[in-house]
DNA sequence: GCAGTCCAAG
């Protein structure tokens, strides 16, 4: 008996002992007389096998019963390992060694109580706690005892230093094993590499991985995972390459595994190829995990027919290989297929566990198959894994894209362990869907818990912020992320450029911009910017710098400098971006050429509008829509009735926005009758008339005079009148000299665009006209009183190729008309 | 005593 457990504890007892023969063998301990006790072997074995906590507790009961405990260190250990395994029981660890009697203490109890601490620090949940209590026990070896730390403490402490990124500690330890000449050891400096590697030390890895006086396969295999878990993947490659070609070891299953990854993260096809060649080679083929590695790298190359092929071909397979399968195929969009394998590893009676859920989860969002999605979520809840991060993440996406936002508020609130990426997915739920209140106070709230906002949370809120104009919210997120150092994200400069634009506040864009990593989305969001300010000059010029610097102007680039030049009426500039766009046959996409069309028509070449609009193949609302506001601003009243007539024949699905442009263009011709004709036309289309429409009609029925049926209009609707109706009428006040209706209007206006310098200056105006000139004072001091500043009148000129903006009261440089004459 | 395949948010 004795010789057979010995040679099982030889050859590593944890994976010979089944469960049956620890339980024969607890039976025959338990009945059995003390003197089995004695050897110590076959009770370590049993501790080292003890499957199940009541195992462990039977033989802990044993031992105190036999008189064992509290003498016998290599009882007190095993048992603590065994406790530690079940990751419970943390109180009984520490019990056990405080009452193992002090002399027959250890280094070895507390290296195995440091162990136990390091095993649950680190498991499924980070510990902190058993962190520390693991800092503890190693400080206690130097402070209390009289052991010293040996070549077995350090292993676990760096560990733990590495696990728990504790770099000021994980140097300290490096600086005593120096000093103990335990630095020579090669499982010490194996967990060495691995705490620099992941503290993203990579020099001092290189440093030691060089300086080693041995190295083994897994210093190896360790260094090949610390470069490729800090995304060095083209050095990951050359070491495995070393490897294989230098070194005397040969890759195993934990190389390979290690190294797949990255070729796939490469997308390297022929890389992962010759792995898969070096893998028959040395026969490790049959290996389950190689084959899910391969499969996996496959997926994320592309490439599903090896994929596909991997799978089949191999010998054994286990739920990874399944969930590898799925998401190879999702990851590449072949969405259909996973769904498919999914239903087959149900039908092969396979385990599902969260991976699989968690993967199949956005292929069902991409194909829209809610209700399937909502079928797998009931999958997960009788499996018990809905509240698994990555489950519950993913759900909480489903439901947002769904527009469930009840379904995934409330997989967010059952969460009890929430990360950065749930709130995130809360957060782009509720930004993504005009909620974008929610969406801010959702940001503060994370912080509340403790949760740090990333890059993600950052260009998620931003936009949010953006469309409410809240620059506030907007600056506060700003300040936060030169904090946090992630304001050096382009992800985060463009959302923060685009934030600051939106928010006019082009100045602050542009500081942004000056200051941060730049591309194509940068440039175009500035151009666009500054196309709705009165700076529009600005898009010009970052539109010629983007040649300049490299990079390739796209169809947002020229929509925004075209829509700069229709603003401020550079005709020559904006015909030079209209040759280049020809040039580089981009005036062939319908957005460029509708924004064409708008250039041209604002700036009153209605003749080239027209030969563009003829020109396109295929032309949507919004060209018509253009070429009908066109007609109408110029006074073609009849032309651009016949386009509106035209453009229904055409079958183009016409909008609410054909109907403001038919609408303001009988506003123009004074055609009372044809307008209402065509509102009653649109209320029978069914399309709800908004503010614009309405302003559209005030405008109508004002310009000519009848002023009455314009109030009527006003008085009937359901909406509050928003400024823009109230503009129209004080618009037909002043051409018909209605004050008393006028000064109606203008309140209205004041108190919804308080600071519109525009309407200030109408009223005022106004006031004066009509000879009462202390109103048109009052106005004008609630005007100063208010802070509002009128725009100053503004022109350009183009001199050569430069142009130029000058302001009322600001004198054109001189020497600017020398060069132009030169 | 040290390394270890598959999953979520823009």
């Amino acid at each position: 008996m004795f010789h057979h457990v010995r040679a099982l504890r030889l050859t590593s007892c944890k994976f010979l002992c089944s469960h049956i023969h620890v339980q024969r063998r607890l039976f025959f301990l338990s009945a059995a007389a003390s003197p089995q006790w004695r050897q110590t072997t076959d009770i370590l074995l049993l501790c080292a096998a003890a499957q199940t906590l009541s195992q462990s507790q039977q033989i802990h009961a044993q031992a105190v019963l036999h008189g064992h405990l509290p003498r016998s260190v290599s009882i007190s250990s095993a048992l603590i390992l065994s406790y530690a395994n079940f990751y419970s029981q943390p109180s009984a660890l520490y019990a056990l060694f405080s009452q193992t009697l002090p002399f027959s203490r250890s280094a070895f109890l507390h290296n195995t109580l440091l162990r136990a601490y390091t095993v649950l620090a680190s498991g499924s949940q980070k510990s902190y706690i058993d962190a520390a209590r693991g800092f503890l026990i190693y400080n206690d070896l130097f402070r209390n005892t009289g052991f010293q730390p040996d070549d077995h403490t350090f292993p676990f402490v760096l560990k733990l230093c590495a696990d728990f990124l504790e770099r000021a500690k994980g140097l300290e330890v490096h600086g005593m094993l120096t000093k103990t000449r335990f630095n020579d050891d090669v499982f010490v400096n194996n967990t060495l590499l691995l705490f620099y590697g992941n503290c993203g030390d990579l020099g001092s890895v290189e440093k030691l991985f060089d300086d080693m006086p041995e190295r083994d396969l897994i210093s190896w295999n360790t260094v090949i995972r610390v470069f490729s878990d800090n995304g060095c993947w083209l050095e990951t490659v050359g070491l495995f390459k070393e490897m294989v070609l230098v070194s005397r070891f040969r890759p195993n299953t934990v190389t390979v595994v290690s190294v797949l990854p990255v070729c796939a993260w490469l997308e390297d096809i022929n890389l992962v190829s010759s792995v898969h060649c070096y893998v028959f080679k040395v026969g490790l083929d049959g290996e389950v995990r190689i084959g899910n590695a391969m499969v996996d790298a496959y997926g994320k190359c592309g490439n599903v027919a090896a994929l596909s092929g991997v799978f089949e071909e191999m010998v054994e397979r286990n739920e990874v290989s399944w969930n590898s399968l799925i998401g190879g195929l999702a990851y590449r969009g072949f969405n259909t297929d996973a769904l498919d394998s999914f239903r087959l590893m149900i039908n092969e009676n396979m385990k599902l566990n969260s991976i699989t859920i968690a993967t199949m989860l956005p292929a069902l969002v991409d194909l829209r198959f809610f209700s399937k999605g909502r079928e797998v979520h009931g999958f997960s809840i009788k499996m018990g894994v809905d509240s698994d991060v990555f489950v519950a993440n993913a759900l909480i996406d489903m439901y947002g894209k769904w527009g469930h936002f009840t379904g995934a508020s409330n997989v967010f609130c059952k969460m009890d362990l929430k990360n950065v990426v749930s709130w995130n997915s809360m957060i782009g739920n509720f930004a993504q869907n005009k909620r974008e209140l929610e969406a801010i106070n959702l940001v503060r709230e994370m912080q509340a818990h403790g949760e740090i906002p990333n890059s993600v949370t950052l260009t998620n809120v931003l936009p949010a912020c953006a469309r409410l104009g809240s620059l506030y919210q907007g600056k506060e997120i700003h300040a936060r992320t030169i904090r946090k150092g992630s304001a050096f994200e382009l992800f985060v400069s463009n959302a923060l450029t685009d934030m600051y634009a939106k928010c006019g506040c082009l100045d602050l864009a542009q500081n942004v911009f000056d200051t941060s990593l730049r591309d194509e989305v940068s440039y175009n969001i500035l151009i666009t910017g500054y196309s709705q300010t009165n700076d529009c000059h600005n898009s010009l010029s970052l539109f010629s710098e983007m040649e300049m610097v490299g990079m390739k102007q796209d169809i947002v680039s020229y929509m925004g400098v075209l829509t700069a030049c229709a603003n401020i009426l550079a005709i020559r500039k904006g015909m030079e971006v209209h040759a280049f766009a020809m040039r580089r046959l981009s005036h062939e996409h319908l957005f460029v050429a509708n924004s064409l069309l708008d250039f041209y028509t604002k700036c009153g070449r209605i003749k080239i509008a027209t030969k563009v609009f003829d020109r396109i193949p295929l032309r949507d609302a919004a060209s018509w829509n253009t070429m009908i506001l066109g007609f109408g601003m110029l006074g073609e009243v009849g032309t651009a009735i016949n386009y509106f007539e035209a453009m229904k024949e055409d079958n183009v699905e016409y909008d609410s926005v054909s109907y403001i442009a038919v609408l303001s263009a009988c506003s123009h011709g004074g055609l009372v009758e044809k307008g209402k004709e065509y509102f009653d036309d649109m209320l029978a289309q069914n399309i709800k008339p908004s503010g614009m429409h309405y302003a559209c009609m005030v405008d109508l029925l004002g310009r000519s005079g009848l002023m009455e049926q314009a109030v009527d209009l006003i008085k009937s609707l359901s909406m509050k009148p928003d400024a823009n109706i109230w503009g129209a009428l004080l618009g037909a006040c002043r051409l018909h000299g209605n004050v008393e209706l006028g000064c109606w209007a203008a309140e209205h206006l004041l108190e919804l665009r308080p600071d519109h310098s525009g309407s200030y200056a109408l009223l005022s105006n106004m006031y004066a006209e009509a000879g009462r000139w202390d109103e048109a004072d009052r106005i004008r001091k609630l005007m100063n009183g208010r802070k509002v500043k009128k725009n100053p009148g503004c022109s350009w000129v183009q001199i050569q190729d430069q142009l130029h903006s000058f302001i009322v009261g600001q004198r054109l440089d001189p020497s600017l008309l020398l060069e132009s004459s030169r």
